[in-house]
RNA sequence: GGCCCGUUCGUCUAAGGGCUAGGACACCACCCUUUCACGGUGGUGAUACGGGUUCGAAUCCCGUACGGGCUACCA
């Protein structure tokens, strides 16, 4: 049942998933499945004053759209639960108490406004933020500079304190990123971090340790941005379970925007998705557009993001997410972060619609045709037109322009493209292209050509000429398919209806 | 400021001491197509800078510059 591998993503329910968020869980996934293992989600809540309803369904219906489904979660149960970090309240105090015993840790009784004035105190030019680290801990009010009776006495007294870890005053903490290889720190320069606060909660440095522990986490993966308090995890693993029990870290570089950090802002700035599915911050009412409702595919989102930070190695782009579980490794991950191009992206939805099969788009070509109205009750035409104009479709709301004009007349021709060279022969043309095609005995794309060529021919004209307004006829505009497939699928009724109407607009 | 991470075409990247630094997106040209696309062929375009080590460096080492992250009782 528990296997050599878990891995386990860890969002903090404070807004949507953005592009780094979802490759986090994506490689988290990637690994764990490559690796036959359990892919486990934790929530962290513990910070009551940021969280934001909502959140938390919203993630895992993300997780859901992008095929991550984790095989334990608060949804999905599991035995190493719970999976909300708020409900290990009680535990996570034992640990903090047990560091505060054995002396790794302390009792610091400061106010938010003593903390204040010691950052003012203690500002210089050189050092613009002052850190709670070995250098002042003895000039604030802790368990290490107050007397032990007066200690327990403002303990017992229920005064508002927090726990703090003790960092070693000259000591070298590394480890082995496996993506990075050895990275070491001094322990002299990162400070005291609060492990438990005020309120009993956790900080994220004292629950990751504890949950992946009591969670038998083997693997850890998680932003680059968590590579500075990494030795504190380190130093909390040695202390409380012991470095052989630790799992391996990998931190993954950062997607960047077009000007450093991707953000929110980017996506509005510079007109493209940030989240995966849209998301509206209740707090704010901001909307956040997502991947999903910009109309991508969710292969090719997981594929593109993939590929942000990663390669197999040969010139193969596009992966399924069956490819990518077993072609995915650790060590192929980037170790610079990678700025995210749009253009690209959408190469890539392109390239997934062109590859997928018909039937599987229907559904969803369906729903966006009765969005503007059309509604199609026809799967075989329906997958006819899919399949005429797919390739020419790179965001999937392009379907509804590509097709509309398949099962409903086009209210307005491009008239003026054809107006300038219309000629009474070329409106003779027509009308005996009408009484044919009224006669023809097949109705195909061939036939409809050859008939079409023959007509020009004995009338003189090239028919080249013709196509144009026969396409503007049938389609409305200069797009689309074939002129002849388009007739073929609409119909000889339709067909001639769509001709004759509009002979009548160009005379 | 301090600490950490990073630096190959505009962008994503390959090449982990050895032939003209390869591919993809984007861009340009041509072909195909009497629409728009798809597709095909070709082109422009990069090892941040300076020192080492070496017969030989994009690759290893050092320095500089630049970029990013962290520096909360947020994650």
């Amino acid at each position: 049942m528990s296997k050599k591998v878990r891995v386990r993503f860890a969002p903090s329910p404070t807004g949507g998933l953005h592009l780094g968020g979802v490759r986090t869980v994506l490689y988290n996934y990637l690994f764990a499945k490559k690796h036959d293992g359990d892919f486990l989600v934790r929530i962290e809540d513990t910070d009551q004053s940021r969280y934001v309803p909502g959140a938390e369904e919203y993630i895992f219906d993300t997780l859901k759209w992008c095929g991550l489904e984790p095989d334990e979660s608060v949804l999905h149960g599991g035995n190493y639960g719970p999976y909300r970090q708020s409900e290990r309240k009680a535990s996570h105090r034992q640990y903090a108490e047990q560091l505060v015993k054995d002396g790794y840790a302390y009792y610091a009784f400061d106010t938010p406004e003593d903390l204040e004035k010691m950052r003012q105190d203690f500002k210089t030019e050189q050092n613009p933020s002052p850190q709670y680290d070995h250098t002042i801990r003895m000039k604030m009010r802790n368990s290490l500079t107050l007397p032990p009776d007066e200690t327990e006495k403002l303990l017992a007294e229920g005064t508002r304190h927090v726990i703090r870890i003790k960092m070693p005053e000259h000591e070298t903490v590394s480890f082995t990123d496996m993506i990075r290889g050895e990275v070491s720190f001094d322990t002299s320069l990162v400070d005291d971090k609060v492990l438990l606060k005020a309120d009993g909660m956790p900080t994220y440095h004292l629950a990751v340790v504890v949950d992946d522990f009591l969670m038998k986490i083997s693997h850890a993966f998680r932003g680059e941005e968590w590579l500075p308090s990494a030795p504190v995890h380190i130093l909390l693993w040695k202390y409380l379970f012991g470095l052989e029990n630790m799992p391996q870290w990998a931190h993954f570089p950062l997607i960047l925007g077009p000007n450093g950090k991707l953000s929110k802002r980017d996506g509005a700035k510079y007109g493209f998705p940030v989240f995966a599915m849209n998301w509206t911050d209740p707090k704010t009412n901001e909307l956040t557009e997502g991947f999903k409702e910009k109309g991508f595919l969710p292969e090719a989102f997981i594929n593109l993001l993939a590929l942000l930070g990663w390669n197999d190695g040969t010139e193969q782009e596009i992966f399924s997410k069956e490819d990518l579980v077993e072609k995915f490794s650790m060590e192929r991950v980037h170790s610079a972060g990678a700025k995210f191009d749009y253009e690209k992206a959408k190469w890539f939805n392109h390239e997934w619609i062109k590859k997928s099969i018909t039937y599987s788009l229907q559904p969803t070509v369906k729903a966006l045709l009765s969005q503007h109205g059309i509604i199609v009750n026809n799967d075989i035409l329906l997958d006819k037109v899919i399949g005429l104009v797919k390739d020419r479709c790179t965001l999937l709301p392009d379907f509804v322009q590509q097709s509309s004009f398949f099962f409903k007349a086009p209210e307005t021709l491009d008239v003026d493209a054809v107006k300038p060279k219309w000629s009474e022969t070329k409106q003779l043309f027509f009308a005996e292209l009408t009484r044919n095609y009224e006669l023809a005995t097949d109705w195909n794309t061939l036939t409809l050509e050859n008939n079409f060529k023959e007509i020009a021919a004995v009338n003189d004209l090239k028919p080249g000429e013709l196509m144009l307004p026969f396409r503007i006829m049938l389609v409305g505009g200069k797009f689309g398919p074939g002129v002849f497939d388009i007739a073929e699928v609409l119909g000889r009724s339709e067909t001639i209806e769509r001709i004759s109407k509009a002979i009548k607009l160009f005379a």
